[in-house]
DNA sequence: GTATGTGAAATGTTTCACAGCC
DNA sequence: GGCTGTGAAACATTTCACATAC
């Protein structure tokens, strides 16, 4: 579990080159995070024509308070005019930069079930900077076949994928029982980072990164919060009762769903 | 193995809440988060049939530190035994408990497009406390198939759907375009929990919860820690060659920035 | 007047390190 | 001896509030 933030802290020497791209300071995690969301925003005010835009309104159109997105915006430099706000056309721009989005980055998507099938043709994909390079999966009836125009290749010709197309980032869609194999494999031909959708654990080697989405977690945790609202709810109405009749616990504690 | 600043919720809830478990203990969001990791890796220890683990190997089963492990772990009680660990059965039920999948509940899936689909037909929900109780779309062609056994309904039953089922949880996999609607729709309905795949923000009143997983923010996060480590292997190599014949800038690999 | 950019305070999270118990 | 549970320290993020610039 070494982590980016070793590699963020240690950047020392590298302060000075990064100006590159117009961002000379180091971006928090959280704040990268963001980005995307901005982003996002962005695209659909140049969409409905808006050339400038508030950080008020434009935190508003991506769902965070407004203190927050000019702090946000203020790590990637100076890019806002006071009184007025940002340059729309502007701002998208180093956020893409930023995030390293101007070189139409080649990703492979190994595993063609339900979900891989909803990957490949999600068109944020291709709308957000990513092109498809790549698709894998081991299963002879789908070998072959198209999807979205690109043909699905042997699981057998990954390394060679990989190596071909220059492919640093990578999404696993497998079982998780093959989702180590895969990885261990990815990443001995090169990839750099991964975005994993099997519900295990990869263990891989500091310089690789994975990002999870673990969908019946992301279930768990609302579940938690839904709980609590229920049992909240029984606690006030035991209050309430506990008022009006000066009687005591209501018997249902710890059963939700009745609010 | 990777952690950027965990990722758990880095695009998360807007929400703030603090649950109180059965003695009033709180528990953090960063914390909530988690136990469903630990809650996965708990499961696999008892299919492999072990009955005790300590802090140290479920930590690492779960991909987190121990010391983060057993501060989170505290937070619901104290449920190890000092010199020996935590037992597997106990604690799992302890950790279900806490996030309330102890009732089963029952999970409306609104869009059934690819992944759609996909989530529906993953195992992990129903293997971890969740029972699709309805599915909805609001194309003719797929109104009345059957996808795991369950009809498929017209969207115009949303709302009766969800009465009659009592459901408080929904998962959104609708186009963009419509995703404030259907939540509209659900909310009224009485749902309290939403988890979104379109990538869209939602309005809600602050009774109801969102979490959102948003793909393509997803690789755009890791293209920025990527970019990063492209433009520090840079760096290296000017390192390296300035030592060795004093020259500048290298060209190399094109990963730098935009000029 | 208006809205950005940012120090400083408040809040939240992780890590440390060790007392306490088996 | 080994491992949990937890205060306290270190670190990270969010919010506040206002000086600064247009």
């Amino acid at each position: 579990m070494t982590a980016h933030r070793d590699q963020l802290d240690a950047l020392g020497v590298a302060a000075d080159h990064r100006q590159a791209n117009g961002a000379g300071r180091t971006v928090p995690d959280a704040t990268v995070a963001r980005l995307a969301l901005y982003l996002r925003a962005l695209t659909s005010l140049a969409d409905a024509g808006t050339a400038t835009v508030s950080s008020e309104s434009l935190a508003s159109a991506a769902g965070v308070n407004s203190a927050k997105l000019r702090k946000d915006l203020s790590y990637l430099g100076s890019y806002g005019v006071r009184g007025v706000g940002y340059d729309v056309e502007l701002l998208t721009e180093q956020i893409r930069s930023t995030l390293g989005l101007n070189q139409n980055r080649a990703v492979a998507l190994i595993g063609l079930g339900h979900l891989g099938q909803a990957l490949a043709g999600y068109a944020g994909f291709a709308s957000r900077g990513f092109r498809i390079a790549a698709l894998v999966d081991n299963d002879a009836a789908l070998v072959g076949t198209f999807v979205r125009g690109l043909a699905v290749q042997h699981s057998d010709e990954l390394e060679n994928l990989v190596r071909a197309e220059d492919i640093s980032i990578a999404v696993i869609a497998v079982p998780a029982s093959v989702a180590q194999e895969v990885c261990d494999r990815l990443v001995a031909a090169g990839v750099t980072s991964i975005l994993n959708f099997a519900p295990a654990v990869l263990n891989v080697p500091p310089h690789v990164d994975v990002r999870k989405v673990d969908l019946a977690a992301e279930l768990q945790i609302l579940s938690f919060h839904d709980n609590r609202k229920a049992v909240q709810a029984d606690i006030e109405a035991d209050a309430a009762l506990a008022h009006s009749n000066g009687a005591g616990l209501s018997a249902r504690a710890g059963q939700a769903g009745t609010a």
